[in-house]
DNA sequence: GACAAACTGTTCACAATCGCACATAAACCT
DNA sequence: AGGTTTATGTGCGATTGTGAACAGTTTGTC
């Protein structure tokens, strides 16, 4: 499967030498980067930690859109001329974020074509991404799906083997990000723990190998095998 | 909302232009244009018509992740190496493509910044797109989301006003389009003719504006206003 | 430590949706 | 036309998922 690879590139050190103005911002657990309605006027990278995006309806009901991590581009949608961030954007661990408005964005995207193809890049992987969340929609069972989700946050994780710990994941979020009410999923996730997939109570653990059974043979199968970065 | 202005811009004419290998293919109603599986390494470019993009489980479940149009790109996935197709992708109605190989696209790109801002303006949209269509099935009810659709394919017929036809699409295609079973699909759509916001037999034709009256209180409920390219 | 707030575990009645089955109806060969 | 295939309309039992409730547990704060 295809995961980028290539971190040799680092926008940071890149924006730096072409003298675009950008600003490092630190986050703490829990804090706000950006809310939904806020207007849009700059782009974020993430440096380092984890970003919960969520949106809400008019209903008041949340979701989860997505998790995001270090190498990955927050708000993009101003580049497109989006006026206001259609979604929220939370630190869930502590944050290192590039902030770069959008007119330094465009400039640094016309400058030579380190950054457009690093940026394409970027973009790609996450169509990509959503459009494996998509087909998981459409294709799996609740069950499947929170494996899933599990999988996917866990190989982001420092430690590498056997197992790895999540941050603070509550079910209510895992539930938006899987389309299941909480119930739903505290009952699957004590069935993995049964099963001794996973482990929890003061932080998770997910044993990589042993959960990827429970998506034998779903799409996704192949999870077990591949790591980030 | 943002929808993609300035169709000033004619890929065709940029790699004509600057001598790029690339080969116009037609495609006849029905016609696969790619299927899950195949090598991929070329980039299609819709000029006209409209494509259905759709993947299958092992277990042989099938579903619609998207339908595409003029202006949209197909099977970028090689772009990042993907070496094989994910989805399977095929001609809802007579098509105008346009197939670049990976490297004339590579090419492209690095050939000033007139096409990489074109690409990298597709590749926002799309994604800006495929997270709507992510919302929507976290936020919506099946009724909303089978109106979303359809007033979503309407848009990009030639006739704009105040009806438009949509070309051969079985209600099979939109129940997998919407995560819903064909009788699911059938259900709502005779309560929607019912209440006079479509008609069909021989041809549907959509009553955009009191089709959106569904979608009031859901997300998108803009839908009603804004029109494509 | 004590209190409040947030998170977790579990249950249950009920609504939404699925997966069939069967009957037509329309479209497509030859 | 006749026969085949594909699409539509409809009903129903089985399944899945919902949402609300309540109790227990952890976490954070003063």
């Amino acid at each position: 499967m295809t995961r980028r690879r290539r971190r040799s590139f680092h926008p940071e050190v890149f924006l730096t030498k072409i003298g675009a103005k950008t600003i490092i911002v630190l986050f703490r657990e829990g804090q706000p980067i950006y809310s939904q309605g806020d207007a849009s006027k700059e782009v974020f990278y993430v440096e380092k930690g984890q970003v919960k995006l969520t949106v809400k309806s008019k209903r008041g009901k949340e979701t989860v859109l997505a998790i995001l991590h270090h190498g990955d581009y927050l708000g993009a949608g101003c580049m497109m001329g989006q006026a206001f961030c259609t979604a929220t954007a939370t630190a869930l661990t502590r944050c290192r974020v590039l902030a770069i408005e959008q007119k330094e964005m465009t400039r640094a995207l016309h400058n030579g074509h380190e950054f457009s193809d690093h940026f394409i890049a970027c973009l790609l992987g996450r169509n990509i991404r959503i459009e494996e969340d998509l087909i998981d929609q459409h294709l799996s069972s609740c069950e499947e799906r929170l494996a899933r989700a599990l999988l996917l946050i866990a190989r982001y994780d420092k430690v590498r083997k056997p197992s790895t710990v999540i941050p603070k994941i509550s079910h209510k979020t895992l539930g938006g990000l899987i389309r299941a009410t909480r119930s739903r999923v505290c009952y699957f996730m004590n069935k993995f723990k049964k099963q001794g997939y996973i482990e929890y109570g003061k932080g998770l653990r997910v044993h990589s190998s042993s959960l990827a059974g429970a998506l034998q043979d779903s799409m996704f199968s192949e999870l077990r095998a591949s790591r980030p970065s």
